[in-house]
Parts: structure tokens; sequence; C-alpha cells
DNA sequence: GATGAATGAGTGTTCATTCAT
DNA sequence: TATGAATGAACACTCATTCAT
């Protein structure tokens, strides 16, 4: 009671907490490849972000990729975490189909640096993520969810019949993903600013209603 | 008669072909940026897959990034004047959209360089698309053709109404563009090579499928 | 009378006048190397600037430093014959003295490249200089003057004897090429424009000042 | 006792002492400026030459204008370090005088690469120096000396009156340095070794018998 | 555990020079 | 003679990684 806690301190500069320091770097790590990709990041930067110094990164993570692969697990277990907190158990279908939507959609939009990670990850064809066992356990509490939906809606009437749950998943993930993916050509090329709040929402509605609409029976 | 004196040496070396030199360094560059992004891509290989030397790059394009630009440029206005070629205006609106969806589709599973052209520009928030005037030019056809098959579909009573063409579009950029950015984490996930003919074939047909069903009065 | 003289077009494009594109050449070598030194000035800037193109630099002068030999035999030879304009055999010795550090200071200050590239030529320990059998036949004429000027000086009894005439040609040009050749650290140092023409007047006056008042008897 | 740990290990490999490997990159530095100048010069010779590598180089001093700058700002610090020694005050002006010339002809003689630093900054239009507020704020004392020694001497009647400390200085200045900066061209020019210690006796009476003479009432 | 100096292999870029036309 | 495309060696500078303290 007494003794006061171990200091928390932040920017831990010469204090020996080796969590806070991994975290740190994690943190920085994600913020750097997100922003330039794994050739373009620099250990220099992640570093100096970190608050830590190099030495620690090849300690800690054996070396750049092996830092990269770590984030990349991270950025993964994060996202089926939420996903996790889904709960359309007790949704009629409709509703929860378009929660689920919705959830996707405002995930994507507020973890760019995840979208960004993907793409990269994407660049190099998957190398890191086929070495991860870890991430490949990671199996997408999604996919449940709008199998049971469909299930559902089917049984109830409000669902067409013959829909592959697992076509449907890539489709309401390219709906939410390639929007945030492309944002930068998109509002480029059409001239106007996408990630505005309204942008944002229109899009949602539109994606909500093709699918609700293609499952219309 | 039959010896024609028609030049064919395309890895002519000291010859004085400044067209022929730097439409490969393009290609070779190309492949270089597709693989590996900007940062990840290295002017010594470029120069050496050309088949030309490093010199010859900043004579034509000033820098690595002059290059990237060029390059940028070249996949958008390849893909914008491929576009230019659907010609729908002859079919019933039904069969016009699923052309125009497999046209789009098929255009991205065979040009997997400019889905990650794409991606990797996304990474720099399009500054480099942003720099270049050419490519704002560059409207794409599909817009119109979707806006005109909607029309004609409405007063055919086979589409519903108060759908945006703009917002539909988007949705079927994502439907072929997503599947195709992001087939090597899926593939990974899933467990299954999704750049498998059939399942490609399967992706496409669900596709339409829901763009179809979504459209339906 | 009909026959329209030779062009004479400076800017000599594709016109076959070896001596015009020699001279250009030249020209703008001067003006480079005087600028930026042997190393620092680039073959490629010299072929632009003359109007001409590389080629004919290694064409007429073999390469760099062919054409940095040239251009600084060139200086000399330049240099050499407005010293022979000197004639100072009908002064008295004082006004020649006068007259020869005059027009020595005048050409130190109308020639600055020349000043740069001797100094060049020194930061490589005269190594092209040595090259040139033309330059060392080129005896100064000021030092005959001044001999000359000594011994008229002597005979009449306004100059000290003891002089030795080198040293004193050694003297003089000191007194000129220094001041010019360390103009710009002198100016910052001092913090006052030398180059300015008050600024040279008092320097010319001060210089002959000493000499005079050296040479008294 | 005799076993004294200090550590002699000039050039020590991966040992780190800061303070050793920045000044062993400086002195590599003042050889390879005062030999090539600053366009002539190479990063890797310096950095071999100073037994540590490249990358230190740009830790230090961040390219390699910013070594020529420190370079530079050094050269004129031990100048002005050694100017201060200098102390005429309890000599007879006439010695005095002489003394000081003496010195700073010795110091041209024994700084050879101080002569090619300061040619080479001219060179550059003293572009550096002019960045320097270091170098600016070193006040030559010799100035101070010349202006004690003027006013001492004219008092004393040795001296004529009239005479500029500012004008006499950079006369004193030009009579020792252009010897030495031109040595070389000179030397090529009379067929015979200035640098000799026997003409350097010579230049050396000479130039201060000229300012002697001068000074003459 | 933590620091930051040190390293060497690269990385984009430039340059003097050559050659086909 | 004249042009400018082509070349490869070099150049300034950077980076991931290691090691002494």
């Amino acid at each position: 009671m007494a003794t006061t806690k171990k200091k928390t301190s932040t920017a831990a500069k010469r204090t020996r907490q080796p969590d806070v320091t991994r975290r740190n770097i994690v943190d920085a790590a994600l913020y750097e490849f997100a922003a330039k990709g794994l050739a373009g990041a620099r250990v220099d930067e992640i570093a100096e972000r970190s608050g830590s110094n190099k030495r620690m990164i090849y300690e800690y993570f054996g070396n750049k990729e092996g830092l990269w692969l770590f984030v990349l697990e991270r950025a993964y277990e994060k996202m089926r975490e939420e996903e996790h907190a889904i709960d359309v158990a007790r949704m009629p279908p409709v509703d929860g189909m378009r929660y689920l939507m919705e959830f996707n959609f405002r995930f994507c939009s507020r973890n760019p640096e995840f979208i960004s990670l993907l793409n990269a990850e994407n660049l190099h064809k998957a190398a890191f993520l086929r070495k991860s066992k870890k991430i490949r356990q990671l199996y997408s509490p999604l996919l449940v969810v709008i199998t049971d939906l469909l299930e559902r809606g089917q049984r109830d009437g409000v669902f067409r019949r013959g829909v592959d749950p697992v076509e449907l998943y890539i489709t309401i993930a390219a709906l939410g993903f390639f929007y945030f993916s492309n944002v930068h050509t998109l509002s480029t090329i059409f001239g106007r600013n996408l990630l505005a709040p309204k942008q944002q929402k229109v899009r949602l509605e539109h994606s909500i209603a093709v699918v609700l609409g293609y499952l219309r029976p």
C-alpha cells in the first residue's frame, strides 16, 4: 500500500520495462510501416519514434522483417478481437446484416494503418502472413456471424436462398476495404474528399443497400 | 522482297532508338514497381531489365519518382483506352451491366501490375497522381456507360430507381479490384488459391449476382 | 558584290565553321573553369554554353584536361599580349613604375577568370602549366620593363640601388593579384565590398605608394 | 609506474571515441580538400584516410559541404590562435614589424593547406565563409598589432605618417600569401624551385625591405 | 536492459567519354 | 563537321545491422 506503484512513464528512459519498450516499438513501427510500407520504412525512424533505440528492435524482433511480421500479427489480432465483440444473435437478420456491415465499414475507417499494412503485405504476395501460424489460426468470427444471419434470414423468408457465405463475406469486405484502400486515388480522380464524414455516410448506406437489395428473396 | 530490312533487334545495344529505349525502360519499371513498390524497386534492376542503362533513365525521366509518375500515367491511360472499347449501346441493360462487370473483372485479372501500382500509389496518398494533370483529364468512360445503362434499365423497368451512378461505379470497381488486390492474403487466410480460374469464375458470377440482384426493381 | 558574304552567325548551328566552334568552346570553358575549377566544371555545361556539343570538345581538345590546358595557355597568351603593349620607354622612371603598376592592377581587376584559373592551376601544383612548352616560352615583358625602369631610375638618382628586378616583379604581382584573388574572403572578414571602385582605387594608390616609397633612395 | 594505461590506439577500430573519430576525419579532410579542393576531393578517400568510414562523416558533419565548412573554420581558428601568440609590445617598432612579417611569412610557409583552402574558398566566392558566424567573429590580432606598431613608430619618428593600418595589413598579407599561393606557377615560369629555403629567405628579406623601406619617414 | 557509435553493402544520381547516325 | 543517344565507372549519401560500453 505504502509502496508507490512502479513508474509508468511512457517516455521510459533508461527504465527497465521490457513490455513498455516492446509496446512503444510496435506502436512506432505500425505508424511507420503503414505510412511507408516495409521497404520505405526506416529502422532509425522507428527507433526514434518509439523513444527507445535501434538495439532494442534487434533484441526483441531480430530484424526489420521480424518486426514487420509482429506488427502484422498484432493488427490481425486486434481486428479479430474487435470482431469477436459483434453480437447479432438477438437481432432480426436484416438488422444484424446492417449492423455487421456498419461494423466492418467503421473498422476500416478507424484503422487506416491496417488497410495500408494489408496492401503492403499483398504487394509481397502475403509472404509474411504465410509464415505466421498465429494469424492463420485466427478464424474470422464474421464468417460465422454471416452464416448465422443468412440461415435465420432464409428461414424467416427475408433473405434469398443459395447465397454462399464466403462469397458474401468477401463482398462485404470488399465494399468496406476498397473504399478506404483507394480513397486517395478515388478522391483525386473524382475531385472530392471521400474521407469527409458525409461522403462516408453516403457510401456506407449505398453499400448496405447493395447487399440488402441483393439478399431480397 | 522476302528480305525486309526491318531491324528487329529489340535488345539493340548502342542503337540510337530513343523510343525503343524509353519503352523498354517503362516496361521494366512497370514490372519492378509493381513487384516492389516505389521504395522497394531498384533503379539498378530497372536499368538492367530494360537492357539499357541507368543514365538513360535519368535522361528521359529525371529521377526515380519521375519514372514512377510516368509508369503510373501509362497504366491509367492503358486502362482508359481499354474502357473506351466497351460498347453496350445495343445490348439490353441487364446484358450490358453483366458485360461491363465482366470487363472490369477481367481487366483486373489480366493486369495485376496495375493493381499493385494503384495500391502503392494509395500508400503515398496519391501524391504523384495529384501532380499529374494528364491522369485527371482521363475521365472514365465506365461512368458514362453505367449512367446510360441505369437510365435505359429504369425506363425498361428492369432496374430499380434511385441508384446513384457514381456509387454504383465504385461498388463495381470494388467488387473487381478488391478481390485481386487482396488475393494473396485472402488465399492464405482461406487456405485456397483464389487466383485459380474456377475460383475467379465463381467470384465473378457472385459479383454480377450481387449487382443485378441489388438493381432488381 | 552579288554574292552574300559568308554567314558569320555566332550561334553557328550546323554550319561548318571549325574556328568559330573552337572559339565558342574555349570561351565557354574559360567561364566554367574560372567559376568552378577543373574538377567542379562540367563538360556538359561547357558544351551547352558553347552552343556546340560535347563531341566537338573531344574532337578538338581530346578530353577535359586537354581543354583545361588550352584555356590556360590562351589566358597566359592574352596576358602576355597585353603586357607587350606597355611602353614606358619615354616616361620618367617614377611615372613609368606607376603606370606599370596601374596596368597590372587593372588587368587583374578586368580578368577575374584569369585569377581563378591561376589559383586552380596552383591547386594542381602547376601540373598542366609544366606540360605546356608554349607558356614557358612566353617570357613576361613586364620583367624587362621593370629592369629598364630600375636602371634608369637608379641612373637618375630617383630609385635606390640594390633592388632585384625579379623580386620587385613578384612584389608588384603580389600587390595586384592577391587583392583580387582573395577579395571574397577579405570582403567577408572586413565586412565591406572590396570590389567597389572606390575601394579598388584606394588599394591601387596604397600599392603604388608602397613600391615607390620602398624605391626611394 | 611505467605501464600507464593510456590508450594510444589512434587507428582504433570499433572503439567508441567520438572525439578521436571526429578529429581523424577533420585531419583527413583537411588533407584532401587542400590537395583537391571541394569539388575534387572524394568523400570515400577522406573516410579511408581517416581510418573511420563514410557514415561517420555524415553523422558528424551532415554532408561534404558541412565538412568543408568545419575544416575551413578550424583552419581560421588555428591561424588566429597562432596570431594571438604574437607579442611585440616590448620590441622597438622596426623590430616588431620585422617580427610580424616574419611570423606571417613563416605561417604561410608552414601551412600550405591553409593557402589552398583559402584559394578554393575564394573560388566559391566565400560562400561558406559567409555562412560561418564563427569565423567572422575571429578578429585578426595582427591588425591590432600593426596599428600599435604604426603608432609607436610614428611617435618615435621611425615610421612615416599617414599610413592606413588596414591597407598595410593587406599589403603584408599579400607579400606572404601570394608567394606561397602561386609558388608552383611562379616556379614553373621562372624555372627554379621557389620553395627552396634559400629562395624563401631571399623573398622574406625582400618583403621586409619593401615594407620597412616604404615606412621610412 | 539500454545506449549510440561504428560498419559496409548498397542506392539514387552524375559524370567524362564514346559511338551510331 | 556535327549531333545527341548511349555507356559504365564513380560519386555523394543512406541503410540495416552490429558491437563496445
